[in-house]
DNA sequence: TAGGCCATCTGGTCCT
DNA sequence: AGGACCAGATGGCCTA
């Protein structure tokens, strides 16, 4: 809530902002530059010209071209509101997506809201626990003996071997990896630039993978 | 109080 | 030309 309400605060601060710069109502003291468009360029106005009927003829010119540049000013001004609405709605669409991907995974114990990297990490390795899931199920059809060293490894329990087990071994027919260790993508155990990951993959593969035995 | 997370704005770039 | 997408900047909220 206050994060969003802090943001429509800050909207209308921006609006405000720009109904300040809204130069419908500007006068002479500000002059507009060529170079306006690459950002809000507004230099005081140069000294007014001391002749008489020139600076007439100049006033007009300036005053219908002070309209047509308001008139600029407001298309732009509602060009970047339609933009930043768009944006808005793109990034609550974003948000929805992730919401429903968080939807579908599993809640963890203290139900704590996943942050959004979370979440596609977890989704990441979820989805990497599903496939074992279905990998290993497939091979205990086939020949159940398969299923001991893996079985093994889980909870990051000590391989039989004494050797601290390695999801490498324990999964050495693994195709996929559901960690985002940047160096090797080969080992789910591989400790990647955040260190937690490691705790995703085990949470989901102990999680899920003995629940369908 | 620092750091993490988030929403929003903004300008640039690409695509239709 | 206008919309979608992206990344950087900014500022607010929350927590350790």
């Amino acid at each position: 809530m206050s994060i969003v309400s802090s943001g429509y605060i800050r909207l209308s601060t921006m609006e405000t902002l720009y109904s300040d710069m809204d130069t419908s109502s500007c006068d002479y003291s500000f002059t507009h530059t060529d170079d306006e468009d690459s950002g809000s360029s507004l230099h005081p106005a140069s000294p007014a010209s001391s002749c008489g009927k020139p600076e007439l003829q100049q006033k007009k010119r300036r005053r219908g071209r002070a309209r047509n540049e308001a008139t600029v000013h407001v298309v732009k001004k509602n060009r970047r509101m339609k933009a930043n609405d768009r944006e808005r709605n793109r990034m609550h669409n974003l948000n929805d997506a992730l919401d429903a991907l968080r939807s579908v995974l599993p809640a963890f114990p203290d139900d704590t809201k996943l942050t959004k990297i979370e979440t596609l990490r977890f989704a990441h390795n979820y989805i990497w626990a599903l496939s074992e899931t279905i990998r290993i199920a497939d091979q205990k059809s086939r020949d159940p003996a398969l299923l001991l060293p893996v079985l093994s490894c889980m909870g990051d329990a000590p391989s039989p071997g004494g050797d601290s087990c390695s999801w490498p071994s324990c999964a050495s027919s693994s195709s996929s990896s559901p960690s985002y260790s940047n160096s090797d993508t080969s080992s789910p155990a591989a400790m990647d630039d955040f260190g937690y990951l490691q705790t995703d993959v085990v949470y989901s593969y102990t999680k899920f993978v003995p629940s369908i035995y």
